[in-house]
DNA sequence: GGTCGGATCATCT
DNA sequence: GATGATCCGACCG
């Protein structure tokens, strides 16, 4: 890809925001991995909002309270929030909202742009789509080490991209939980390739108690 | 083409 | 000791 114009890093509050706002917002904007000196980017095509203290799908619910894995949540927002899910694989997350609240975005879709073969390479020679959350930190070669960074400190950046119409965002519930997973805070631009659309999921009402 | 289960481990109960 | 904000290969139809 030919070279970019200016690169902008989305300034801190442009994070300082409710978390579905923010992860509304990120549609569109882009990620650049410098992360080993190797470049690859991709434009933001999925998110997923977590956190608050009323959300009991959010490693910050109440339940747990402040923990030192999910220590970053409640910090400055605009940190990254790195863990590992199923003992397997690497999940991307960006604080959001003012600090103590416990928000995150999850970074779940990436339509590549750019160093398709650096995803190529670091995903063992599957597909360069980097969708689903353990994918797209494996093709840009996230892991833990980026724990609680600034984004715009870390070898990651986000960058302002393209404006998404609302006619093009599809609002579904959140993948893989078991919890509010009917509650609307998966975002993803309609037609994405890689982007699975199990919105096929209806949203049934939890019975009553 | 869809579904099922193993991998693998930090975190919390 | 059980549980996941998952992925992928194997297997079935």
């Amino acid at each position: 890809m030919g070279r970019l114009p200016d690169l902008r890093p989305l300034p801190v509050r442009f994070f300082d925001r409710p978390v579905d706002v923010v992860a509304r917002a990120l549609l569109g904007s882009r990620l650049i991995s410098t992360i080993g000196g190797e470049t690859c980017a991709g434009v933001i095509v999925e998110t997923e909002a977590y956190g608050g203290p009323e959300d009991p799908a959010s490693h910050a619910s109440t339940r747990a309270g402040i923990t030192a894995r999910n220590r970053a949540m409640f910090g400055p927002p605009g940190r990254l929030y790195v863990y590992r899910s199923y003992g397997v694989h690497w999940c991307l997350n960006v604080v959001t909202g003012p600090e103590g609240r416990g928000e995150a975005v999850l970074l779940r879709g990436l339509d590549p742009t750019g160093g398709a073969d650096v995803m190529t390479g670091r995903r063992g020679g599957f597909t360069p789509l980097a969708a689903g959350p353990g994918r797209l930190t494996q093709a840009l070669g996230v892991d833990g080490s980026l724990y609680g960074h600034p984004v715009d400190q870390s070898p990651l950046l986000i960058v302002d991209g393209w404006t998404v119409p609302d006619r093009d965002v599809v609002v579904t519930g959140r993948i893989g939980i078991s919890t509010a997973a009917d509650w609307p805070l998966r975002f993803y631009v309609a037609g994405s390739p890689g982007v699975s659309a199990p919105s096929a999921r209806p949203s049934l009402p939890e019975p009553p108690a």
